[in-house]
DNA sequence: AAGTGGTCTAGACCACGCG
DNA sequence: GCGTGGTCTAGACCACTTT
């Protein structure tokens, strides 16, 4: 949809979805709070334009950037580890009852290096799944489309923090460097299925957004 | 409510509050959303601990902390000021067309100074407020109360940066340390007053909390 | 089987923006 | 006055958990 138009109304996209207003309402507000839209009480629900960051607070992941030029390398393959510890959100009991599958991947906007992801999941809650049969490279992509599993919430810890030799090495940064160190868990559909991360972000060009809305 | 027990189920608060499911579940949903309750499907409502961390990133501001113990010292009280450049958000041309409110609070806990918050709203939506004036010393509350002004969505921008010498100092921290600077918009029920921040935060010791549920 | 949360339909009334 | 989004009541059906 172009920029700075007006969607249909709300009760006249119950008309065309053959819903209610609750239902549809559900879905502009995904919308809003994915920052595609505005409500403008009395007028209507105009589409924006989504800024320049990364908009990593969502359940969309990064694949929720505004940018499409990511380019992900994988710098590390899916492969079976113990657990470690530390985590600002500790696995479940039972999910630190059997071993974990362990990825890491480095995002990059236009050719700067963004993101140093560091990735976990139990293998009590799901099969392994190696990083070269993602579809399209997307891990959320490969859940929902081939597993049929959704994300349904996440939860985040950030601070500031300075690069280590190593995660300054691969954000092309030097050491010492301020970067900002996401914790994060994200929820599933399926009940005992969360997706752990410890996220490194060269904030300098790319900021993260946030939007949150009542 | 007491950590691990289980709220009333959401037909029994129907019945306590002469409400509906779609009323009681939206007032649940935020409970979810500020991280007081998990919902377990067939289960009912937990109420969970929330985690050591300032839950900056929803619409409660810094009152939605965990803490009990947040000490505000208002280091420059409301002046009338020109609007200076540079915001991640910038005021709508409204805004500018006229000056603007200015004030800045170190926020601590324990003793421990951890954001400095410079903030700033339009005086053609608001009247000054003297920060002497505010109900409890909660810029938010005083919006509310006397001015029956909600806050209705939060925008943000995060990056990780050096401390800058001044907010080094105000922080107790020496120059040059990561340091995370949130450039945030209010939006509030009041449709021409938005509320402008540029916020530093030390989270050494209290990360920034966030969490997010469909 | 019974109780829980997840989702949906159907319809009402209100507050805001605009002509 | 009319159309817009904001909120609410009333009630149904489903999926999941527990007994």
């Amino acid at each position: 949809m172009a920029v700075d138009t007006y969607l249909p109304s709300e009760h006249e996209l119950c008309g065309q979805f053959s819903a209610t207003r609750t239902t549809v309402r559900k879905a502009l507000d995904e919308l809003l709070r994915e920052g595609y839209i505005v409500k403008e009480h009395g007028r209507g629900s105009r589409v924006v334009e989504r800024g320049r960051s990364l908009g990593l607070l969502t359940v969309k992941g990064f694949s929720g950037s505004t940018h499409q030029a990511v380019d992900t390398q994988v710098t590390q393959p899916s492969e079976v580890r113990e657990w470690v510890r530390g985590f600002a959100f500790p696995p479940t009991d039972q999910e630190q009852k059997s071993t974990c599958v362990f990825f890491q991947r480095v995002r990059s906007i236009l050719g700067t290096p963004v993101v140093v992801e560091n990735n976990w999941y139990s293998t009590s809650a799901l099969e392994f799944i190696h990083t070269a049969d993602f579809i399209d490279g997307s891990f959320f992509k490969t859940l929902r489309q081939k597993y049929h599993v959704e994300i349904m919430g996440v939860e985040q810890q950030i601070r500031a923090e300075p690069a280590s030799a190593e995660v300054a090495r691969m954000l092309k940064l030097a050491p010492g460097q301020a970067i900002l160190f996401i914790s994060i868990r994200f929820k599933t559909s399926k009940p005992d299925l969360n997706l752990y991360g410890s996220w490194y972000c060269n904030t300098k060009e790319y900021p993260i957004g946030s939007s949150y809305f009542r």
